[in-house]
RNA sequence: UGGGUUAUAGUGUAAUGGUAGCACUACAGAUUUUGAUUCUGUCCGUCUAGGUUCGAAUCCUAGUAACCCAACCA
């Protein structure tokens, strides 16, 4: 029955690895500095990471990779946790780099007996310049010299707070002339007389990533080390560190890093949007982070759906946001529960209803018969939706018109007999009459409508905050226009709307509730709700035929 | 113009010398008490030029384009 299933060119290595008993098993990693919120680009590299561990039978690792304690902090690493466990992965060992201080310091005086690595006096300025450029070689440092012992006993001086910011670093011995400028004598340590979140004012020297990112691999023995393809070239220093320090041989492979079209996914850049006030915080739902798609309603395994589809490969890419929306309906239309709620309200009087009647109607709650069904009140005044009227009838209109019939949703066809408006012109009620016997469910009118609208009972309806999102950028991609990317936002990617009717049931609810408004598009909850005032945020919209017919012409 | 990486429909991803396939998008139709869903169909592709081969997306040669690398960031 399984059909056979390509591989990608890491799970291709995987199973060669497997197969000829390089390793046994595999671990991964997923290393992530707890400096920002995770965003859909990281959920590319988790589901990946993860992904592979539970596919081979492997375990994989949450390590923090924090060393650099200036820009880091727990609150970064609090829902770097939570966000990970809620795409639904369990990590083998949560880790920290920081963790590693005191081993990595010993590597490095190891590299240093072992005349690998030598510190240097110069300037962050000098080092720069002596680094020559990609055509141009570099020159040595004159500390290069230094002899074993004299290292030794300058680097433990750092150690021990000797020496100011700035005023030494480590750096390995390798060849300034190297074409690859990773192995021109790179920096280990530099110090930074700096408090750390987790290590406290224990250490006032911290390891570069070069440092501290592969040796924590080897400590930890990952078996693949999965990174994006801007750490290529950090590769060959990657392993002439392993190499020279005679440690686990952890293997570095790197991948396409996930773009999107109408969106940026860079931590800088949504920093950016946040720090300025283009978005409401790190969770607000026009954002592609984590947090910010969980709030907008995404499900976990859209998402996860949505990784599996894009692929894993080594060259750029520009995903179709469209793809991700249709991962999200893909999982929202099969769990979602209808229920009808009117944006933008007017209202349908059926003038043949008793006045004080009320009926107790019964509509389905999901697609299939598994969800049940549920009771919604229907009476004499309506609220339905302002665009599902016109007060003449375009080509292939299947709505309300004069003279047109059509049916409302789990209730009764309805005849518009005619419309009034209000002294600004604007139609303010929409004059009906009902057709008793072609009720839902008992319908022996043999009786048919083109269209079917949704609608809520004007007594019964709950008042609701509906907050619909457009895309943050107006611009497929922002990179590829002129200036500066925010030059592109879309200033109307938020659209509140306060005078939403809903339907009684809606008033129970939680946030991990996923709500179809029929016809309208996915809902849930925003955490900003209370019972005294309902607040829904779309997550999307339905796909919308007419809308595409409407815009033809 | 030093080094590295990558080129397959509009987008993404397969095909590992042997029928260029799948998904999204777009378009058309059927069904529908959601103009949703579901179902059917259509359009569209191997960066270029040579070469090897019975046979090339795949191998070779030469080009071209895009991206990355000169942070005491990761």
């Amino acid at each position: 029955m399984s059909e056979e299933k390509s591989l990608n060119f890491i799970e291709e290595i995987i199973e060669a690895d497997l197969a000829n008993g390089k390793y046994p098993t595999i671990l991964t990693r997923f290393p992530p500095e707890p400096n920002g919120y995770l965003h859909i680009g990281h959920a590319k590299s988790i589901c990946l990471n993860f992904g592979l561990g539970i596919k081979y039978g492997g375990k994989t690792n949450l390590r923090f990779d924090d060393t650099n304690p200036v820009k880091e902090d727990t609150e970064y690493v609090d829902s770097i946790k939570e966000d990970v466990q809620w795409l639904g992965f369990n990590w083998e060992k949560e880790l920290y780099a920081s963790d590693y201080f005191e081993q990595l310091y010993l590597l490095a005086v190891d590299l240093i007996k072992k005349g690998l690595a030598y510190v240097d006096d110069l300037s962050a300025e000098e080092i720069a310049a002596l680094k020559g450029t990609p055509t141009v070689p570099g020159m040595d440092s004159t500390n290069r010299a230094r002899t074993i012992n004299e290292n030794l006993v300058l680097f433990a001086e750092m150690k021990a707070g000797k020496y100011k910011d700035g005023e030494k670093v480590l750096r390995a011995k390798i060849d300034m002339a190297s074409p690859n400028m990773h192995l021109r004598d790179p920096l280990l340590y530099r110090i930074k007389h700096a408090h750390h979140h987790r290590t406290g004012d224990a250490w006032c020297i911290y390891p570069m990533y070069d440092f501290a990112h592969g040796q924590s691999d080897s400590i930890e023995n990952i078996t693949h080390s999965i990174c994006t393809l801007e750490f290529i070239p950090h590769r060959e220093l990657y392993d002439w560190l392993i190499e020279k320090l005679e440690i686990f041989p952890s293997e570095q492979y790197e991948f396409a890093r996930l773009n999107m079209t109408y969106t940026v996914i860079s931590k800088r850049k949504l920093l950016q949007l946040v720090n300025e006030g283009h978005v409401q915080g790190w969770d607000d739902p026009r954002m592609p982070t984590i947090s910010g798609m969980r709030r907008r309603g995404f499900t976990a395994e859209s998402i996860r759906n949505f990784c599996e589809k894009i692929g894993v490969a080594r060259r750029e890419n520009m995903i179709d946001f469209s793809l991700l929306e249709f991962c999200l309906r893909e999982d929202l239309n099969k769990s979602a529960l209808r229920v009808m709620g009117v944006l933008d309200p007017v209202k349908l009087i059926i003038t043949n209803y008793p006045d004080t009647q009320t009926e107790e109607l019964v509509s389905e709650n999901g697609p299939d018969d598994a969800y049940g069904t549920r009771i919604v009140p229907f009476s004499k005044e309506l609220w339905v939706e302002r665009e599902d009227f016109m007060e003449e009838a375009a080509k292939k209109w299947f709505r309300l018109a004069p003279g047109a019939r059509v049916r409302l949703k789990s209730a009764y066809i309805v005849q518009c007999d005619g419309f009034t408006k209000d002294e600004n012109g604007l139609v303010n009620e929409i004059h009906c009459s009902y057709l008793p016997e072609t009720k839902s469910g008992s319908d022996t009118s043999g009786l048919s409508a083109k269209g079917t609208i949704h609608w809520v009972s004007v007594p019964h309806a709950l008042p609701a905050e509906v907050r619909l999102y457009e895309r943050l950028f107006k611009v497929e991609n922002t990179a590829s226009e002129e200036g500066d990317f925010k030059e592109y936002i879309n200033e109307d990617s938020l659209k509140i709307i306060s005078n939403a009717w809903v339907e009684p049931s809606l008033q129970t609810g939680t946030t991990a509730t996923r709500y179809q408004f029929l016809r309208k598009g996915y809902f849930c909850l925003d955490k900003e709700s209370t019972a005294d005032k309902l607040v829904f945020n779309r997550t999307v919209t339905l796909k919308d035929a007419w809308l595409k017919e409407v815009k033809k012409h």
